[in-house]
DNA sequence: GGTGCAGACAAAGTTACCTCA
DNA sequence: GATGAGGTAACTTTGTCTGCA
């Protein structure tokens, strides 16, 4: 595919073919084709394109262009305002900061994937953070729980989620299959299956947590 | 209006060069 | 001086969107 140059002054042209150009018996030439390769060898790594005019590489090993740091902050300023370019800002970037607009396209391509990586790093941290207090939660809970059952007295009761009244924790019967507890007939209404672990948390008069109290009884059951 | 095509562009992934410890 | 790691410019591939015939 050949993507034209979409303004007349500018030189950016890059051929590629599609399942053609990254093949390892591609001939060394190829990456002549881009002539958006280095101009000439001695200004790289000194000016960046101070003179504007491409010419033809000979076919020199990409060279490295290291930005000063007015560019970086020129170019740094503008990613602040916008992440992405319009075709015109990226000229005048370009223009100012003396490099091709292709340069400029590719730095805000590499600096919105640094900043999308550096996004994903800190949310990663976040859920690690978020995990771990979770853990400690959870482990709470459970040595509540059993300090709970531990200090039980008398029958412990439970609080029907239909008549919101006290029952007794003998009308509870396990399911074989599913392993839930279920309340017997003492409770008027349908069947409700609760899990052990809501059953618990009735038993220490704790509210459900939301995914618990969402698990519905199966079909099955 | 639906379809196919080409161009532009962004994201994701990779390569290669440079710097520095 | 050699070397490995890290940073990053440049590149490739792929997918999506848009305008046009």
């Amino acid at each position: 595919m050949a993507v034209l140059p979409r303004s007349s002054s500018s030189l950016e042209l890059t051929i590629s073919v599609p399942g053609f150009a990254s093949s390892p018996s591609l001939p060394s030439s190829v990456r002549e084709l881009d002539i958006n390769q280095v101009p000439s060898e001695d200004e790289w790594m000194t000016e960046n394109m101070e003179d504007e005019e491409e010419s033809s590489n000979g076919g020199h090993p990409r060279k490295k262009l290291r930005l000063t740091k007015q560019q970086s902050h020129l170019l740094e300023e503008s990613f602040r305002q916008n992440h992405t370019l319009i075709p015109k800002q990226k000229e005048t970037l370009a223009m100012q900061l003396k490099l091709r607009p292709r340069q400029v396209e590719v730095w805000f391509q590499n600096r919105r994937a640094r900043s999308k990586l550096k996004q994903t790093e800190m949310e990663c941290e976040y859920l690690k953070r978020w995990f771990g207090s979770l853990t400690e939660q959870n482990r709470r809970l459970r040595r509540e729980v059993e300090e709970l059952r531990a200090m039980k007295v008398g029958p412990p009761t439970v609080i029907s989620p239909h008549s919101c009244e006290p029952l007794p924790a003998s009308t509870l019967s396990m399911c074989p299959r599913c392993e839930r507890v279920t309340t017997n007939s003492m409770d008027k209404g349908p069947t409700k299956t609760t899990t052990d672990a809501t059953a618990a948390a009735a038993l220490s008069s704790k509210v459900a947590t939301p995914a618990l109290q969402s698990r519905q009884p199966s079909a099955a059951c």
